[in-house]
DNA sequence: CACGATGTTCATAATATTCTGAACAAAGAG
DNA sequence: CTCTTTGTTCAGAATATTATGAACATCGTG
């Protein structure tokens, strides 16, 4: 059998679905875009995943939401065909501006207004380790900002960082 | 009523708690205590957020395997009392090498092996994305054994980032 | 030792999430 | 216009996760 590559890549990729905030079936699908030198059309992705084609169809729309997957038209072939986002690093900066988007705004956004709150009726609540969690919260916000502006800079000073240490040894 | 800003700080607080790989419920528990100017006890914050010991206790195992609260003995008290890491950095470096290590490192593993199964039969795979993967991972394990290693280079360099941003304005 | 107070564990109840499959839409071919 | 192919949606089934509460352990005290 000559699947089993694509396979074991798929499922090591599907447990990290989770990690990234979507399913694992979304994950797989993805997987399965990545390891996949060809595009692949909902049919086929339903047939090797063992997915319904009604969840692949899901899984599909939320990894076009997410930007890291491709249309492909297919010349004379009513069918989509997907790819994944080829370049490896835009796609990881599309997952992490998404989900900075998604999940850490509107914490921020809470953790603000409780600090409001709670400096108007403050007793027994640890007003200074919060007022510390929201700047520490702000600068991560700034430092996200900048790195997930474009992806070349970020990878540039990560290079820098990981190339440098390696010098020092 | 003199809780309202602690009941809404451990609201926002618990829906981050997915976020950072723990359930909605461990996160108020963790909420509550940085919130809290003093210690709780067991019993206490089950009342405080109307959760069942049972769920309390397992919550506060949960919190003491992430390293980021501490038991604080009361003199003349049976009952143990719980605080949370005062330096809100040193809080959330634990956390994130906590969820590197669980989740991260296996995926990584994993990846690796898959390229290897590849490389011996590589029909249909898509090889050279896979190896940038690999490669891209690979940076990321540096990058963060380096950032996460001690919080206090990594807080200097996040300044660094942060506050030359602000200069170049 | 017996008791009350504190804390833990775990079976299973409650809840939330995910997946399926059938109904439906759209669109090209005949 | 009708049939077929492709894709979408969503109610409800299947599954996974989380919380409860009762049983059990531990320990200090009388």
């Amino acid at each position: 059998m000559s699947e089993q590559p694509i396979d074991r890549f798929v499922d090591t990729w599907g447990r990290m679905g989770p990690l990234w905030g979507v399913s694992a079936s979304v994950a797989r699908v993805h997987g399965l875009l990545m390891a996949s030198e060809r595009p692949n059309c909902l049919d086929e992705i339903g047939q090797r995943l063992s997915m319904s084609k009604g969840n692949v169809s899901m899984s599909l729309k939320e990894l076009r939401g997410w930007g890291v997957i491709r249309q492909v038209p297919q010349r004379g072939d009513r069918r989509e065909f997907y790819t994944c986002e080829p370049d490896v690093w835009k796609m990881l900066f599309s997952i992490m501006r998404e989900r900075k988007k998604r999940e850490f705004d509107s914490v921020m956004t809470g953790v603000r207004e409780a600090v409001v709150e709670a400096e108007k009726s403050p007793e027994g609540v640890a007003l200074e380790r919060m007022k510390q969690l929201e700047r520490m919260l702000g600068t991560f916000d700034l430092l996200a900002d900048k790195l997930l502006a474009g992806e070349s800079q970020a990878r540039t000073l990560i290079s820098f960082l990981t190339g440098s240490g390696k010098e020092g040894k």
